[in-house]
RNA sequence: GGCCCCGUGGUCAAGCGGUUAAGACAUCGCCCUUUCACGGCGGAGACAUGGGUUCGAUUCCCGUCGGGGUCACCA
């Protein structure tokens, strides 16, 4: 009995190697192309730092004429969550991060390289597992549990490096005829690598990300084969991103401590290796030191958060491009309004340290981004948000062409407003302007410098009686509140009153203007006043002056 | 603990043996301005530490300290 004998009793049905060699070809790009992919557990969740990943991954594919593909990674049933699939894919389409190829929801896929779901890829497994036992490459491996703990145990307290090697890994001598006998028995068993590898030795690997790094041989005979038949993570990503011709592999560096392990299987299974890019995860301060962002204590650490916040996908996708290229943020100065995809991402000028994730630069990048858009854009954005997150809002934004006239405020000129970073702050920005809103609301007016009722009240009323014309351009308009402000015994300009502040005891025309501000939108900060009026019309301001004169 | 990675202002970061050590966010002040926002100008603020190597180290080497990762029939 030979090596061959026992694979073939091991595996009876699995198909010689050659049939998936043959049947997945080498993709046909062009030179350079990077075929990278995104590799997920099923759980729906996805972590700000995966986004990462596949913002670079998508981007590096994009701009080499590549192929980005989603593969799930659901070998581990314990973790499987209901709806996982679709949960992944439809937060990468939030982000317009969708993969090329792989899985569309939770049954579908597209493209030549399938399944993209590693439970359907169990036959492919195992053929190259078999292959390895048939080499004398792998072995089956009949400890159980609870021996392998106890040996960990031995070796915990005897200080030596646990693991499955050397002297400890007890099947890796067993001849081919016990193997035989133990399996003919019944005994339950799993595939472990033949390591040939030596602790002594050092192998080099060269990251993309992480320059040259040397590490000790793997020596471990680690599981190829679970019980249940599913590949370990290790071997999967062997065979797949071999015949899924993967060239780089772009992943979190919590995997860099396994590259002596996937070169070493890269090697004993014949495969070209891939290239890989180790990114550094992405933190958070936590009471003085630094941790990962965690699902468990980080909201902002899932991307639903910044789709429920309503933060822009372009937001959250530049920001993450400034982490990963520091360069993103002179060459987005000198290209204001280029599209992402003109922007060239180099690898190799990726950070090696792990970024603290910092809200108030992407709430940042946020309002410079929504201050680009158009009165229409940011209302259908807007509207979209509010349809799935705050019905409220979305009634108020049903009559669309008050609502444009709202956010054409002061917009589409060169100084363009920042102040909404996320859709979540647009009912507080935008509620004053609805009758409906504004009456509900407690108004607290706070006049400031002028606290005088009769004052106000001659102020508004003169304002509304003598001076205000619904026709008047911006210019004009203003004109007359200064003539009113001297009128009243006002300094025209502000200048002027602050030369020689005696001159004019009552005020300024900031001050009336304040006042004007005030009694109408209830609020003392506000975009341009003369904007506001013209939205909210005569009929509007004669009401909410009444109101305010009498809450005075 | 073993192995591996990292360490420039509060944060993200340029820098590659000789620099007044960029820039962005945040912060402070001033200007612009009818308020706010925007914008403009300016300020404060950094090479973890100790040894080498060198004419000269933020930059190269070693140690220390600090942070992170990894050591599963999980990915």
């Amino acid at each position: 009995m030979d090596y061959q004998d026992l694979a073939n009793l091991v595996f009876p049905n699995a198909k010689d190697i050659s049939f998936y060699e043959e049947k997945y070809k080498p993709r046909n790009l062009k030179e350079g192309a990077i075929v990278t992919r995104f590799a997920p557990s099923p759980t729906g969740f996805v972590h700000l730092g995966s986004l990462y990943q596949v913002v670079i991954a998508k981007k590096l594919a994009k701009q080499t004429e590549g192929v980005m593909f989603l593969r799930i990674e659901d070998t581990d049933q314990k973790r499987e969550v209901e709806n996982g699939v679709i949960g992944i894919i439809n937060s990468l389409k939030d982000f317009d991060l969708s993969a090329d190829e792989g899985m569309i929801d939770e049954e579908n896929e597209i493209g030549e390289y399938g399944p993209y779901k590693q439970s359907l890829r169990k036959d492919i497994y195992q053929a190259y597992a078999k292959y390895l036992i048939s080499q004398g490459k792998a072995y089956p491996c009949f400890c159980k549990t609870e021996e392998l703990d106890e040996m960990r145990q031995k070796q915990e307290n005897a200080k030596i490096r646990p693991g499955y090697y050397g002297v400890w890994a007890k099947c890796r001598n067993l001849t081919v005829e016990e193997a035989a006998e133990k399996i003919k028995k019944g005994e339950s068993y799993i595939i472990r690598l033949k390591s040939p590898g030596n602790e002594e030795r050092k192998i080099k690997h060269h990251d993309l990300i992480k320059g040259n790094v040397d590490f000790p041989e793997n020596d471990q005979d680690v599981v190829l084969i679970k019980g249940d038949g599913l590949p370990t993570y290790h071997f999967a990503h062997a065979v797949d991103d071999h015949l899924m011709r993967t060239t780089h592999v772009i992943r979190g560096d919590e995997w860099l401590s396994s590259i002596p392990l996937h070169l070493q299987l890269f090697q004993v299974l014949g495969f070209k290796t891939p290239k890989y890019a180790h990114i550094s995860p992405i933190m958070k301060e936590d009471n003085g030191g630094k941790r990962k962002l965690s699902k468990r204590k980080d909201p902002e650490a899932s991307v639903s958060f910044y789709t429920e916040q309503g933060i822009p996908k372009e937001a959250v996708v530049e920001y993450l491009l400034n982490i990963a290229n520091s360069n993103f943020e002179s060459w987005r100065k000198a290209n204001p309004n280029a599209s992402l995809d003109d922007f060239e991402l180099k690898i190799e000028k990726m950070s090696v340290s792990g970024a603290l994730f910092d809200i108030v630069k992407i709430l940042d990048i946020a309002k410079t981004v929504i201050s680009k858009y158009s009165a229409e854009q940011i209302y259908n954005e807007a509207l979209e948000w509010a349809k799935v997150y705050d019905k409220h809002l979305e009634e108020l934004l049903q009559n669309k062409n008050y609502a444009m006239q709202v956010f054409g405020i002061e917009r589409g000129n060169a100084k363009p407003r920042k102040d909404i970073a996320k859709w979540s702050d647009v009912y507080q920005n935008i509620s004053y302007m609805y009758d409906s809103e504004f009456s509900n609301q407690k108004v607290n007016y706070e006049y400031q410098k002028i606290t005088d009722k009769e004052e106000i009240t001659k102020i508004v009323n003169t304002y509304m009686n003598e001076y205000y014309d619904a026709k008047d351009d911006k210019q004009t308009w203003f004109n007359k509140i200064k003539d009113m402000a001297e009128k009243l015994g006002y300094a025209r300009e502000v200048k002027e009153w602050k030369k020689s502040p005696e001159t004019w005891p009552k005020g300024h025309v900031g001050d009336i203007s304040t006042v004007l501000r005030v009694a109408l939108t209830g609020r003392s900060n506000t975009p341009d006043l003369y904007e506001i009026m013209q939205v909210l019309g005569k009929e509007t301001m004669q009401k909410r002056y009444e109101t305010a004169i009498q809450a005075l």
